[in-house]
DNA sequence: TGTCAGATATAACTTTTGGTTATGGGAGGA
DNA sequence: TCCTCCCATAACCAAAAGTTATATCTGACA
């Protein structure tokens, strides 16, 4: 490209509109402006492009030839603007969401189904992977936002957004021996639990509550669905981990009860993390702002 | 297109530099204009393109949405800067030549054969047919430049570049009774002649002859191709009307012979006539050059 | 045939902008 | 901690692209 591409561009309008004065008009500026500027593309070019006529100017034969490629370019540019135009508007592209099941279940999916109402030309992709795989595909820029718990290890350089606090509370149903005990942390050990697999980052909380207290657990049942396991403890199979605010409901309705415990598993973070270098994605800034 | 074409051709070169100094450097011009120059591109669409890093920039998506159409539209611009360079340079392109079967064969094949050995990527289309349809041709573009004889009708837009005079003589063989005698207007009436066809614009001339002096020939044949009349002249099939300049040979080796007459018929010319609105065709230019 | 209308080209001038150098700030590596 | 390698910013300057006014050409028409 050795040639200033604006005067392609001047080129362009003369060729489409056969005459100068009226490129000029299409392109805002005055006529010997255009006359100018093709005389300049034409010198660049070492090539005469247009035969003068009375009646305006016409393409020649090397005009024809720069004017197919020309018009092709120019049109792909014009669609490219558009598209960005389009992003600005938020009326296309992708957003890729990242977060496990439970997350995803219990606090995610109306937000996407609003987002979705919002801006239905947008994509939505939602990944649901264990965290560390979910971070892994947002540092390769697979992902642009992934949900998940903390504690747990995040590179140093996404940024991490605090949610909302949750409580790890263990509960059973109203029928359950334990309903009425009170548990010590050492009762843990011996407690029929069900909870989520190892993996997954919702229980990474409780894991580290039982290492700094020195509790080996004998999980009855590994589930990885959040649900399952709420469902599990109504029916009786057990006693389940699950989050509080999660089971609010059943709860106040006496479905469930929180077992009272002489100890208290800290509170934990739902956050979702995100790559700087992507806080500029106009999807994804209005997605966070839908979270707010 | 609202925005300057030129910084496309920054932008294009910076995302695949991914970095503002190395784009700058195969610009040619200084760091602080070519970030000058994205910045006032996010400017002017609104939309950032690029993740700042420490060892250079990245395309975020917006960036990444622009950069596909951009590096097509970019390599089309490249692609016809070297079309234009190919034609500029002869190494491409077509010639479009009319002439009909005489001058094709008496005259333009040996520069038509010199021209493609010269420029051998030069595709060289010959339309033979008779000169008003070539003229229609010429006029609507599809041929650059056409060969023929006056007196004939040239539209008064063409110019007309005259290449030679050339000189309509009577033939016949060393047997002819015709051979030694002394031929006047009137016995033209009589004779057995061997012409072209009406259409044939090698032939106006004799007939403008005729018409000026008031004689109504009977030609024994007519025949399209001046090479088998002077063949014609050469078996005893009559007296052909040849030019002197393309049976010269004959004549030197006394296979063939010019009649005497009393009269003269006026010389013609071989001219070339082109639409002066396509002169600024290389390729015709070359050609016509190669004439001279 | 003279004049008008409509097209491009040219000239002189002005404004814009794209480019330069110098410099600052931030992050990673020796 | 300093050095280096990026990118960003500022101030300034020169090249360019734009403007207005005018010239030139040609076809149309009274």
């Amino acid at each position: 490209m050795k040639t200033n591409l604006e005067l392609y561009k001047t080129f362009y309008y003369v060729a489409k509109c056969g005459s100068i004065t009226q490129a000029s008009n299409e392109l805002l500026v005055s006529q010997p402006a255009v006359s100018k500027a093709i005389k300049t593309l034409e010198r660049d070019l070492n090539t005469v492009l247009f035969n003068r006529k009375k009646d305006g100017v016409s393409l020649n034969n090397a005009g024809e030839l720069l004017f197919n490629k020309i018009t092709k370019s120019m049109e792909l540019i014009k669609s490219a603007e558009e598209d960005i135009n389009s992003l600005n508007n938020m009326e296309m592209g992708t957003i890729n969401i990242g977060a496990g099941n439970t997350i995803m279940q219990r606090y995610l999916m109306p937000f996407i189904q609003e987002f979705h109402t919002l801006y239905p030309n947008i994509n939505v992709i939602v990944h649901t992977i264990v965290t560390p795989e979910l971070i892994k595909k947002a540092q390769a820029g697979l992902v642009d936002i992934v949900f998940t718990h903390l504690p747990n290890d995040i590179p140093s350089n996404f940024e991490i957004i605090k949610i909302k606090k949750l409580h790890d509370i263990l509960v059973v149903n109203k029928d359950s021996e334990y309903k009425d005990k009170i548990i010590h942390k050492k009762d843990l050990e011996h407690l029929p639990l069900v909870l989520l697999p190892l993996t997954a980052s919702n229980r990474k909380n409780f894991d580290k509550f039982c290492i700094q207290n020195n509790i080996v657990i004998h999980p009855q049942m590994e589930i990885g669905n959040d649900l399952i396991i709420e469902e599990c403890a109504l029916g009786g199979l057990g006693i389940g981990l699950v989050v509080k605010e999660y089971v609010q409901k059943r709860l106040e309705n006496k479905e469930l009860f929180e077992l009272n415990t002489s100890f208290k598993i800290e509170e934990k973070d739902l956050v979702c993390i995100v790559d700087p270098n992507r806080k500029n994605n106009i999807i994804l800034k209005n997605f966070i702002k839908l979270l707010k």
